[in-house]
DNA sequence: GCATTTCTCTAGCGGTCGCTACAAAAAAGA
DNA sequence: TCTTTTTTGTAGCGACCGCTAGAGAAATGC
């Protein structure tokens, strides 16, 4: 499981520059090293004070990777200053408090690693087809050494005493076999699939799937085993 | 999932009778109300000091609950001693530590919710037709709304800081994996499943439905929409 | 009665949690 | 140089974690 992307890194810090009585940095998001006021166009002015003495986007990966392994809850500050190889007050100042930290790792890992889900549906021909390729590339990412085993999406926040950051990732599992409902759906309109296709428990179908799948990479399961279940999987869909 | 029963109690107390050096009450694990030398045959004879003012078996039900709906690491002591309503010295005194507490309610759970899926394998006359009935009873059991939705075995400890803990319920969730490969392995030594049927696989992918649908069923799926998905992820087997 | 055994209650131990005050350090603008 | 702005390191806050010492309470055996 994974994304519903798009990566629209807004946040609170939206509008909000003339009154100077905010005190608290707001746990800045902005990507890159531009200067506070921005309604300068100037392209090249350096930011006002002491620089940054660490990589953003590397400290975030690193956190992205602790959290993928850990989990949210079991991922303490403390271990994460450590991967970061950051003070706790720099990455209370770069990145908010540990909630919001989750969170942007969240929207990075959608992108960096979830989005294959969509762009199997967006790229597809056919349900059928797009859901056979999301459910091979998830037997190979789940399983990639690379990186923590599974899918972060799914295993990350359960059980976790904070139940807004539960509730955020059971909302992008969702999100995803809404998705891919929609695709099967799409289908049937167009008579790609049968009309009496319950498309809804297919699509659920496929999110448990990827959710059973996500659990076995954890539990062991290699690359190899995991494309036999796809294999197998793949036989409950109507003849095309 | 659940499993591998057959709730034998034994645990650390096994023998070490005569020499009196031990301190620590040792978690006492006696089900019942029996007088401690335990050589002695006296049916009737009352425990010595002062008798508890609990009942240890309701306690340990409330603490299922709680760790189901929780989780091992979400559940603290002070949720436990709360829920339990006994104090947190009883509750050592009477269960051990907290997580010999818990690998007492996984056991319970197991004799109480998990058995059906032993049940099915060793009652059903083909796999077949076992993980058909394993699968429809995961589907009402997951959703009953009497307790917390999915399974405990699944759910209670990913994402668990103590790893002995995450990796006792993975043991058990793999054990019930290779208990359906071996009913599937007995039917296609007796001819009733073809013999180029992937065992493994078919396997492992019944276990993936499981975590799969109790995953759903964490995330808000009904009885009826685990049970379509049921009827569409038996469409694999092949015909007998 | 009295000693013994066991459980319960209060209180609190050392440790970790997420988070922050504070001052020194490092840059830009004057 | 001097002020301003921002980040960094140190050090520690209050809250909670799992767990337990110690005294009193409630039972049995004598």
């Amino acid at each position: 499981m994974h994304s519903m992307v798009s990566s629209k890194a807004s946040e609170q810090t939206g509008t909000q520059g003339p009154p100077a009585t905010d005190r608290r940095p707001a746990a800045e998001s902005r990507p890159a090293a531009k200067p506070r006021p921005a309604a300068k166009p100037g392209p090249a002015t350096k930011p006002r004070g002491r620089p940054r003495s660490f990589d953003r986007e590397t400290a975030l990966e690193k956190a992205l990777l602790a959290f993928w392994e850990h989990g949210y809850e079991a991922t303490s500050v403390s271990d994460l200053t450590r991967v970061m190889d950051i003070g706790a007050p720099s990455l209370y100042a770069a990145f908010g408090d540990k909630r919001s930290l989750f969170e942007e790792v969240v929207r990075e890992y959608g992108v960096r690693y979830g989005s294959f889900s969509d762009r199997a549906l967006a790229e597809e021909s056919t349900a059928h087809a797009a859901v056979a390729r999301m459910l091979r590339e998830a037997a190979a990412e789940y399983t990639d050494p690379a990186h923590p085993y599974g899918c972060l999406v799914v295993h990350a926040a359960t059980n976790c005493s904070t139940p807004e950051v539960e509730e955020s990732l059971r909302e992008r599992r969702n999100a995803n076999i809404a998705a891919i409902r929609s695709r099967i759906e799409a289908d049937m309109a167009t008579g790609a699939l049968p009309a009496d296709v319950d498309a809804a428990a297919l699509a659920r179908h496929t999110g448990a799937m990827i959710q059973g799948m996500s659990q076995q990479a954890r539990d062991g399961a290699s690359q190899e085993e995991l494309e036999a279940l796809v294999e197998i999987a793949m036989a409950i869909w109507p003849r095309t």
